[in-house]
RNA sequence: GCGCGAUUAACUCAGUGGUAGAGUAUCACCUUGACAUGGUGGGAGUCACUGGUUCAAAUCCAGUAUCGCGCACCA
């Protein structure tokens, strides 16, 4: 005795298997009984059944794997076909994977395996970031909650260990997530910002602009981050309303007269200390003749002078504005102005220092503000106190207020700015939205030089090195007078020959100033080697970002790709959208409303996360998430699945395919609509169009209607021709449909396309590898034939539709046998059949010219009239009352159609075809009032 | 203050001048041999408001309101 072996996907089939196994020992039971032993060779369950629900988990990563195994991810930089490529936008590397992340590679992974079923070479090349602050500060809280320590205790080489340690144990766990989310990316280009081949990039692009004189040191007035201790770039500051604000007012003595007072206002009384002028609005009469005296700076005590300066507007507070040009922006152009003295009372952290006075030393910004203002008030200065709004800067990571700061740090004048802009006015590049042009080039304009340099540890040391009897000198962020005319000073990407003699510039690179060259320097390894992949591959076709980094880096990444490769480095860039939670709030760590991806595709699916997320995405604007989409998403997994099931379980025809039903013909029309529209809307890059169209398609067109219309032909006693057909017809409609899906869904798709055995069919291993054909599905027929069959269907389908209707509005069930009788317009009728099993009736007769007894439902339709004969079961009151209803809603449609039509031919300017729509539709209403009001006579 | 966007069913959102749509939710009926993660049918909208253009406006224009975003200012 033998029986076959099953192959793979025993758990997913539990149903079938155990089915199987009870025969299967019913069968052996009967052996025994009858006195045999059978001999067992192998025990093999056909289960050609699938179960019911559709489990994603398996399939899924069962399919990676292969994929990943075959090498099918893979860039093919000497390949003959047409080029595809998008850099990803690089997560942080010890990021976990969050929905923004989600939506964003989704559209990319879309994107990268459409192009490969084109037929072209696709690379989209993957890798981290290094993420500066974010990543040395995890490291540093870890240091201080387990040992104690700062990064000072261990020095630069051991922390440095010790964040590569951090970033060995982390770094991989988002790469791992994108896969789990089924990412296309070519893993063996994996790259890090911080590889040595990169980093040999930052290098020689900070000395090209250094010698072209683009990338200077100085001191500036810089947005100082008190918490991680650097200067950070003005893109790092948010600005933040505040709701507790206070403005104080308060006087200083005017020096050398008994009782003359100036009255100024500041929201900042702790700067006080390192005040060093007063300035006022040399037009203000009220304090014109204060000009060049001095007033008493309270404490600690001085005498500084009064100054005229025309940026003080003399509408605001008392029109009089204390200048400390060490602790704000302003006040740091008038003290330039006006050469006055540079008090920093600030020490790095925002504590205050000596100059502050000995009673605030060490003390805190905050703390500091409160008890200036108390001494104020103590020595009877401080006038008034007055609640205020106003908006302060908070450092972008460690969410803080900057302290506006003097300090050296590198800057850098950015290149090609012009060229930049214009490839994006003209369109060289393309945003999607629009909108977000004007936003670039509005940032374009107002352009100001980039603080690049970081006082951290992890990232891209500066490759500049002091003379070691200098360095100290040249080194102090506080040594404003340095001088950097260049002898003791080398620029270079590698060190010095004598490189004892030299101490390198301790600050790294802001993590942007590495981000800006992804696109190019993942791909060329060294500046000098000429690259294939870069050949074949750069300029990138698509950059998927989200907005929030339109400054940050993409326009960079636009200048330096004018700079070091002479052109764009990407055609079109696709801005997605923002996801917020279900009130409109940005998804955050700290409000924790965002889900855990990982946890939505365990439980729906990465297939359903995937398809749920971009149908409900709109292009590029933000996205309200409700987790109710992802179950749409897994229920439309489940329905495919089901539908595909459905065709399993009728096995092979045996006989030849005779001529399709107008049914099919109809349903492969529409198929191949589909996949013309769908090219329209990713030509758009409307990817919730084409998930709303192949959700529209599977569901409504291809289960609800030509698989319903499609099971007669799969009766026992059917026509063998029909049956075979249908099967053909069904086949074809599926390894279509899997195709144009696969972009969207990619393992469902490919598990479906190797059940069905599609891919013997074509010469690829994999349906993700599979080129979409684009010739037309149904070849042997005219375009008039499609049409003829398409419009004979509608006509049916609408008549089912309102038999339905008829139907239910008697309160029959969808399923309650009733009879039909149609009374064809053609005077003959054949879909018998196909009526009846989708309207559910026992019975269909046709009988031309049929008169109806007084009180029979009926539904005028294109094909004819289509009785209910309801043989006296329905109550006459409640019947009359639903047909005065109807005729009322009749009366009413009649009375807008003619009303429009009047107003339409008096003018007269409209189309034919509108005008003839509505007189079709004014014939219908007035014919259907017309029968109403005979049904309701009727009726007694 | 300047710029951008949004405002359509209870919710989330499609809809580029020609009869207001989808999914969810809801109501009624239905466990029928693909699927209850399902089927059939229904109810539900002054398309934010006010004007204008047009034979015709959710759609184009102008203005108003509300919300959101960005930039600038903020003593």
């Amino acid at each position: 005795m033998r029986v076959a072996v099953f192959s793979d996907g025993f758990e997913e089939r539990l149903d079938g298997f155990a089915t199987q196994l009870i025969i299967g020992i019913s069968i052996l039971q009967k052996a025994f009984d009858k006195g045999f032993v059978p001999l067992i060779l192998k025990i093999n369950i056909m289960a050609d059944e699938s179960s019911k629900a559709y489990h994603p988990g398996e399939v899924e990563n069962k399919w990676y794997s292969r994929w990943v195994e075959a090498d099918c991810f893979r860039g093919d930089e000497t390949g003959k076909g047409d080029a595809y490529s998008i850099v990803i936008p690089p997560p942080n590397v010890t990021g976990i994977l969050h929905l923004g992340h989600v939506l964003n590679n989704t559209i990319q992974d879309i994107l990268a395996r459409r192009a490969r079923m084109q037929g072209k070479d696709v690379l989209w090349l993957p890798g981290t970031d290094h993420a500066g602050i974010a990543t040395q500060s995890k490291v540093e809280q870890k240091l201080r909650k387990e040992e104690n320590k700062t990064r000072h205790d261990l020095g630069r080489e051991a922390f440095l260990a010790k964040v590569w340690e951090w970033k060995e144990e982390h770094g991989g766990i988002i790469i791992e997530q994108l896969k789990r989310l089924g990412c296309s990316c070519d893993w063996s280009r994996e790259r890090f910002t911080m590889d040595p081949e990169y980093s040999r990039w930052i290098s020689k692009v900070f000395v090209d602009l250094y010698k072209e004189g683009l990338i200077y040191r100085g001191k500036r007035m810089v947005n100082w981050c008190p918490k991680s201790l650097t200067a950070l770039s003005d893109e790092e500051v948010i600005m933040k309303p505040q709701k507790k604000s206070k403005l104080y007012f308060v006087r200083y003595r005017v020096a050398g007269e008994a009782d003359r007072w100036i009255e100024i206002a500041t929201t900042r009384p702790e700067t006080l200390m390192g005040d060093t002028a007063v300035a006022v609005n040399p037009k203000d009469k009220r304090y014109a003749d204060l000009i060049g005296k001095k007033v008493i700076r309270p404490f600690p005590e001085a005498e500084i002078p009064v100054i005229g300066d025309d940026s003080i507007d003399p509408e605001f507070g008392t029109g009089a504005l204390k200048v400390t040009p060490a602790h704000d922006k302003t006040d740091f152009e008038i003290g330039l102005r006006h050469k006055l003295p540079f008090v920093d009372v600030f020490n790095p952290d925002g504590t205050l220092n000596e100059l502050a006075g000995p009673e605030f030393v060490g003390m805190d910004r905050f703390k500091a503000r409160d008890v200036a203002a108390e001494k104020l008030e103590a020595m009877g200065q401080l006038v008034r106190v007055e609640d205020y709004q106003n908006s302060v800067g908070y450092s972008e990571r460690a969410d803080v207020p900057i302290e506006p700061r003097i300090s050296m740090q590198w800057f850098l004048k950015y290149p090609c700015t012009r060229e930049a802009a214009d490839a994006v006015a003209n369109g060289d590049i393309v945003f999607r939205p629009e909108h977000h042009k004007k936003t670039f080039a509005k940032w374009m304009e107002g352009i100001q030089d980039w603080c690049i340099s970081r006082q951290l540890w992890w990232g891209h040391q500066i490759p500049v090195w002091y003379r070691k009897d200098k360095a100290e000198e040249l080194q102090n962020l506080e040594n404003l007078s340095a001088d950097f005319s260049g002898k003791d000073i080398y620029v270079g990407i590698d060190p010095p020959e004598d490189e004892a003699n030299w101490v390198r510039d301790a600050d790294v690179l802001d993590t942007w100033f590495s981000s800006w060259l992804w696109p190019f320097a993942t791909m060329r390894t060294s500046e000098e080697e000429s690259s294939t992949t870069l050949a074949k591959f750069y300029p990138t076709d698509d950059l998927v970002t989200g907005p929030d980094i339109i400054f940050f880096w993409v326009a960079r990444m636009i200048m330096a790709g004018f700079r070091w490769q002479g052109g764009v480095p990407f055609k079109n860039v696709y801005f997605n959208g923002i996801i917020r939670d279900k009130q409109g709030r940005k998804m955050s760590k700290q409000l924790g409303n965002s889900p855990d991806p990982l946890d939505l595709i365990e439980k729906y699916g990465a297939d359903a996360l995937r398809f749920a997320l971009l149908k409900s995405a709109p292009g590029g604007a933000d996205l309200k998430y409700d987790e109710k989409q992802i179950e749409e998403g897994r229920n439309f997994a489940t329905k495919i699945w089901n539908a595909a099931r459905y065709r399993e379980m009728q096995g092979n025809a045996p006989g030849n395919p005779g001529k399709p039903s107008i049914y099919a013909i109809d349903i492969v029309t529409k198929l191949e609509k589909l996949q013309e529209e769908l090219e329209k809307s990713y030509t758009d890059y409307k990817f919730n169009e084409v998930a709303q169209m192949l959700h529209e398609f599977w569901w409504n067109n291809y289960c609800d209607w030509y698989l319903e219309s499609a099971k007669g032909d799969f009766a026992p006693d059917g026509d063998a021709g029909a049956r075979a057909a249908t099967l053909a017809t069904m086949d074809t409609v599926l390894e279509r449909f899997l195709m144009l899906l696969h972009p969207y869904m990619p393992h469902i798709t490919e598990e479906l396309w190797d059940r069905f055995g599609f891919n013997r069919k074509h010469d690829s291993a994999f349906l993700m590898n599979t080129a979409i054909p684009q010739k037309a599905l149904l070849e042997g027929l005219s375009q008039k034939q499609k049409e003829t069959a398409s419009e004979q269907v509608a006509a049916i389908y609408e008549a089912v539709g309102r038999a339905r209707n008829l139907k239910a509005s008697y309160g029959l069930g969808a399923s309650k046998e009733v009879t039909f009788i149609i009374d064809p317009e053609s005077g003959k009728f054949t879909e018998n059949e196909v009526f009846a099993k989708l309207t559910g009736a026992r019975e269909i007769k046709v009988e031309p010219g049929y008169e109806a007894k007084k009180g029979v439902p009926v539904a005028i339709c294109a094909i004819g009239k289509v009785y209910l004969p309801l043989e006296g079961l329905i109550d006459v009151d409640v019947e009359r009352e639903r047909l005065s209803k109807e005729l009322k809603r009749a009366v009413e449609e009649l009375g807008k159609v003619t009303t429009k039509l009047g107003n339409e031919a008096f003018t007269s300017k409209a189309p034919q075809e509108v005008i003839q729509e509505m007189e079709e539709r004014k014939a219908h209403w007035t014919a259907r009032s017309d029968e109403l009001s005979q049904m309701i006579d009727n009726l007694g």
